[in-house]
Parts: C-alpha cells; structure tokens; sequence
DNA sequence: GTGGTCTAGACCACG
DNA sequence: GTGGTCTAGACCACA
C-alpha cells in the first residue's frame, strides 16, 4: 500500500505476487528510470531485509537475478552495486520492453483486436497520462 | 507445439503456464474472435480433457471460469454452451482488453517508456503483422 | 566418497564444493553422456533430496538452474523431465566445453606453456586413460 | 578492465573472483613465465595494496600463499623476494600444470569428451593463437 | 561488514 | 502428488 524509501530506491510491496519478484521489478525499474545511478552502491542484503520487513534470502534471490541480467554487481566483501555500463541498462530495457510489447500484442491478438484498434482505444482512455519518463 | 482441434475450438498447450489457464485464454480467445459461434455447444469436460490428455479437473477449473466470465453456461442435463449474447461478449472483450492495456502502460512506464516511444517502436518492428481480425 | 545411484542417475556427493553445484553438474554430466535419457522423468525435488539427505531448498536450487540451462523441463504437478531435444543438449555440451576449453588454455598460457607442451605432457601422462564416452 | 604495473608485475583486477586469489594467480604467473626475475624483490604488501587500492590483509594472503608455495621467502627486515631457485619454480610450474590437466580432463570426461576429440575441436578454434611462451 | 550456502519447516498453486 | 515461495536462523568465505 504505501510506499517505501531505502536510499535511492523505492518499493511498494504487496502480497499479490512473489516477494522477491516485486523487489525486482522495481529495483529495474529504478535503474532503468535512472533514479539509482550508474554504479551507485545498492542497499546491503541485510539492510534491505530489514528495511522491506523480509528475510534476507528473499531479497538475496532477487538480488542474483539482478546480477545475472547485468544490472547489478557484487564486489566481495563490498557490497553490491548498480553497473556503471550504460550500454547494458538500454539493452536490458530493449530486451524487456521487446518481450513486454510482443505478450502485449499476442494478447490484443487473441481478442481480435488490431493495432489501429488499440491506438484508438488508448488514445480516448488515457490522454491524460500516457506515463513517460518522470520530470 | 503442434495445434490441436476440439469441435470447433483449437488449442495449443505447452508447459509454461497453468494448463487451465492456456485453455481459458483460448477458449475466451476463440468466442472473442467468433471462431465459436455464439449458442453453440461446447465439449463436455471429460470429452475435451481426453482430448488434451489432462484431467478432468483441470478442464473443470477452466470452465468454471468461463461461467464466471458470463461467456458460457451450463443447461443442465445438455452441457455447456457458449452464451448467446453478443453484448456479454462484447463487455467482456472491452473489459479484458481494458485490463491488458492498463497492465502493459505499466510496465511501458516502469521502464519509462512513453506512449509515443511505444507506437514508433511497435510500428518500426512490426509493421507487416499488427494482428487482429477487427470486429 | 561412495557412489549412490537414483533412478538412471548417480551422485557422488563431498563438501568441497556447494551441494547444489555438485548436483547440478552430475546431472549435467548424465545428460551429456546420454546415461539418462531424452524425455525422461527426473527424481523428484523431494525424493533426490530424501536420498541425497539433503534439504530440498537445495535439490530445487540445482533443478531451477538445470531448466534454465534448457536441459530440463518443469510440468506443473508432474515433475520435471529431460528435454526431448537432442539439439539443446548438443548446443549446451558445445558451449561448455567451449568455456571450460577456454579456462584451461589461459591456465595454460598463465603458465607459459604451449599447445605442444600440454599434448607432450598429456600423452605421457594420460596414455592409459584419456576419458570419453563410456562403453 | 585496465591492466596495470607495480614493479616488473602487471595485473588485471575484477570482481568476478576472489581478490587475493587474483594476486596470487597472476604473480605465480609472472614468475613462471619469468617476467619478474629470480631473487628480485617484491613490492611490500602495503605498497602493493596501495597501488591496487584494496586492503593490505587481502594482499597479505596472497603473499602467504606464495610463500607456501616456495616461490617467494621472506627476508627478516627487508621485504619478500621471488626465490632464487629455478628448480623450485620449475617443479611448481610442473605441479600446477598437472593440477590444471587433471581439473581439465575430469570436465572434458563429465561431457563425454574423448582426447581426440578435444584436439580435434581445439585446432579448429585456437588455430592461431595456442598461446604460451614456452620456457 | 559483505554476500553465499544450507537446513528445517510452513504454506501455497497446480494437476 | 508435484514444484514454488517464504521464514528463521546457522555457519562460511571474503575484504
């Protein structure tokens, strides 16, 4: 329900889905957004455990598959930290947005609806917020 | 991997989703495309979960939901039939798209895509196959 | 230290290395061999885990890590099997082999040694037993 | 990324493995090649942490281990020398050698990979650079 | 301090 | 029955 703030990062938890799923989205979608920077310092395992009310190996989990999408690195007895290659978070988003876009259209597909259809539909419901980039 | 037809319906399963869940995605999908005609008869459970090789409580669950939906109805001692009401059908198509369409503005926004990115990559990468048999 | 065999399957467990690894490329090893075959069924999470006494977090870790080798496939409430694609298990044998051929010639080269030099040690050393597929 | 130069020694430092195991790799390497002379003395641990900015307990480890290696000793006062002792370096450089093979045939035979067929795909893939400076 | 492995045991979704 | 998620808490390696 509410949101939650652990150094750069925001989280907004619920039981709808899996925890560490959740956590990964939404560590993402901060990358991706740039509202963590590159190579900035994640929030310990342990730290964001506490903070989310979680058992660190939940956050652990989400932890590995940041890493091994290339979004994240740990440094041994350091810590964990955002990469600082650019180029991997915009061919991390295109991947995902690609994947995102063709369920997307299998599923207007499957009711019968084609592209036109869909813009005209999105263009009357959601004029006013068409999401984008944050300011 | 290979398709297969049941009376009027066709089906595709594999193992990456609830199998009754492929069946209710299909099933919705051929009465939102009128591959099913409207009124018509649908296998029984036993008969369709004989054809798919599953168990008859998984086709149940399925079904189940299609009622739910008001997409079919049973008439007792006669099975299952498809409903007979254009509307419902068509409230049911709006609502779903509705649905889908706000799920995949999210995800559009968690990686802060905006809804003109959306259109010029879509209509760079898929120009030749928007899909969709319009209503 | 002994052999135990589950299923087409056999394990040779210590604790010089993580468990999961352990299973993870014993298993490997018994699909590239061709020792267990396309399409069949695994031991179940909990059975290996019973046999191995092991917990089963750690059986699963190993078995989530096989799928997403593409060696295996999970089918929700059946249990997982072998692929049934000789291709994948070529492809993957190919490309660790690859990797692990690459390690060893840095190694090599670390060490200032020649392709020559490792196939005259080799020859001499290894005549009698130079591995490869099992009678 | 960057490789750099301490002394007659060169490094290349990531996070992928363990920071004194790294050390420890590319000085034998060094000396097993030669690149750094018998008897000449090694940077002090502090330099060399300073200079590969990490923590002098990390290079201290590394340093243990080479001097249970027999590569390098000691003097009371004066610092770490590389040994003076050619054979001593020769006959680990033999040892990690055979240490390495072994490793390497043990995966090659958990693929199901014969000797031929590893030269085989090795003079296909490596053909011109089978690297080594041999001795 | 950091992340990583493992166990024991609960509870859930799917078939 | 199957696999999947989560917790609590122990112990380890690395820096």
């Amino acid at each position: 329900m509410e949101e939650q703030r652990v150094g750069s990062l925001r989280f907004r938890i619920d039981f709808s889905q899996p925890l560490y799923e959740q956590i990964l989205d939404q560590v993402r979608s901060s990358i991706a957004k740039g509202e963590i920077e590159l190579g900035e310092k994640m929030p310990s395992v342990r730290e964001l455990a506490q903070q989310l009310r979680m058992n660190p190996n939940t956050v652990m989990r989400a932890y590995q598959e940041l890493e091994r999408d290339g979004l994240t690195e740990k440094r041994r007895g350091q810590g964990t930290y955002v990469t600082s290659s650019l180029e991997r978070v915009q061919s991390f988003r295109q991947d995902l947005a690609a994947r995102y876009i063709d369920t997307f259209l299998d599923q207007m597909k499957s009711l019968g609806l084609s592209w036109a259809d869909i813009q005209k539909y999105i263009e009357q419901n959601y004029d006013s917020d068409k999401g984008g980039t944050p300011s």
